[in-house]
DNA sequence: CCAAAAGTGTTGGGCCTACACCCATGG
DNA sequence: CCATGGGTGTAGGCCCAACACTTTTGG
């Protein structure tokens, strides 16, 4: 009864023991899409299935570490190439029912990566895929992902698309040099809707610190057109000094 | 290797235990300023300082139904009592150090209510108090809140002052009937500034289903005025159809 | 010169702030 | 009748969506 109120005085033997797990959510932006990493599952449970990739926590480590060391188990991305806050944290997912082996409490995390290079299947991965987020959340119950990462997924999906608003995430999702077109491509992809280039490049120079101009034009491309200046984010995902609004 | 890379496939005696807890932020208005529900330690470690009331996760219950638990335990607070929404998780706080006694990840969970009735100081909790969040959280080092309960405490208060804006959480903070300067005064103690009582009027009433009018009105205070109107909360919590915006 | 994309100007409308003002009550 | 708070009216300003227009390139 004590060890049940509060988290101290309590034995430490007599505690219920949990796995621990990260899930990490890699968006990126491909094709103008929003898509997502996933690994073919090897083994069962839910064997042939799409899940995240995640793994447990261990010992001697924060939970954030564990969401970067998987990251770099199974793609090219290392952690110096995330600025901060392109990592977050979801939330906790811990329904018992959730793994149908043992009791497994995982803590997911959105990762925001402006590509995704080679991927090394890990473990009881067969193989990693980038898959369009539209398509992998449109399916049928009997496509879903494993677990109850279809779940976690949306919320990343809603989570991303909140941040879009407040923050500066949205450089996160496009290289260190970025045209403000590229950057409008994010905002329309993770939306789903278009903007206007004349207002959005207003919008987005009259927010403070959200990009800095460095002088250098981009060549046109093959279409032609007036070659574009190029930007470069700010230091670190930051809060907005005033939302950028997201159209009804 | 292969059982640090996913959730499945492992061997179940070879993952690392872990402690999972909930700790429960409550939150109310009292005297007109944001208070939060506190349990004075009665053991070590920090013993004799204040902390969140939580605990152990049970076997069998959700991460959430283990929080409304131990609602139930310290509190006259009964799960019926909070409107769908008015209990949200925070998130994973799991940093190695956060207990020196052993690892534990804890789920935190914000809840909102009226009043804080009578407290049960269960467990190792010596008492119960509800204190002003500005106390608080302006308290020198020493005089802390256990464990890394100060960071979720102010993880929480950001937490509810963007929900605010987004969501119709204000009137978790009022009982089932209430004036309009009534939710005006969750407003302000939860931003901390003024608004003007006619344009919150409009606000509010120009939201679809944050607000119904019962046609009854209130008698007046002691100090006179008109008899303000009186309104109900639309059923749970829910996204505001327009963003509800804090002035600057 | 034409198409295409970048970037700038402009205008009308909606919303919001800051008040002034009226209403209904207790003392 | 006065103080107090509830509730309504309204004018000015800011922001923004929409769209016309100019600029600069490739072909």
């Amino acid at each position: 009864m004590t060890a049940e109120t509060a988290p101290s005085g309590y034995d430490p033997s007599a505690y219920p023991a949990f796995a621990v797990t990260v899930d990490v959510v890699v968006l990126t932006i491909r094709d103008r899409e929003l898509q997502v990493l996933l690994v073919g599952r090897g083994s069962a449970p839910f064997k042939g299935a799409f899940a995240l990739p995640g793994g447990f926590v261990l010992e001697d480590e924060t939970l954030e570490e564990a969401a970067v060391r998987e990251l770099e188990e199974e793609t090219d991305i290392s952690a110096a190439d995330l600025p901060t806050g392109a990592l977050v944290q979801l939330g906790a997912y811990g329904d018992p029912e959730r793994d149908p082996r043992m009791r497994v409490v995982t803590v997911a995390y959105l990762a925001v990566v402006p590509s995704i290079g080679p991927t090394r299947p890990g473990g009881d991965a067969a193989h990693a895929e980038v898959l369009p987020v539209r398509q992998v959340l449109g399916r049928r119950p009997k496509h879903e992902l494993a677990f109850d990462h279809q779940t976690i997924l949306t919320d990343a999906v809603e989570h991303a698309r909140q941040e879009l608003e407040t923050t500066s995430i949205a450089t996160a999702f496009v290289g260190p040099e970025f045209t403000l077109a590229e950057l409008r491509a994010v905002y329309e992809a993770v939306w789903g809707d278009q903007l206007d280039p004349g207002n959005f490049r207003r919008k987005v120079l009259s927010l403070d610190g959200l990009v800095t101009p460095t002088g250098q034009r981009q060549a046109s491309g093959p279409e032609g057109g007036k070659p574009a200046e190029l930007y470069a984010a700010a230091d670190g995902i930051r809060p907005l000094s005033e939302r950028f609004r997201r159209a009804r």
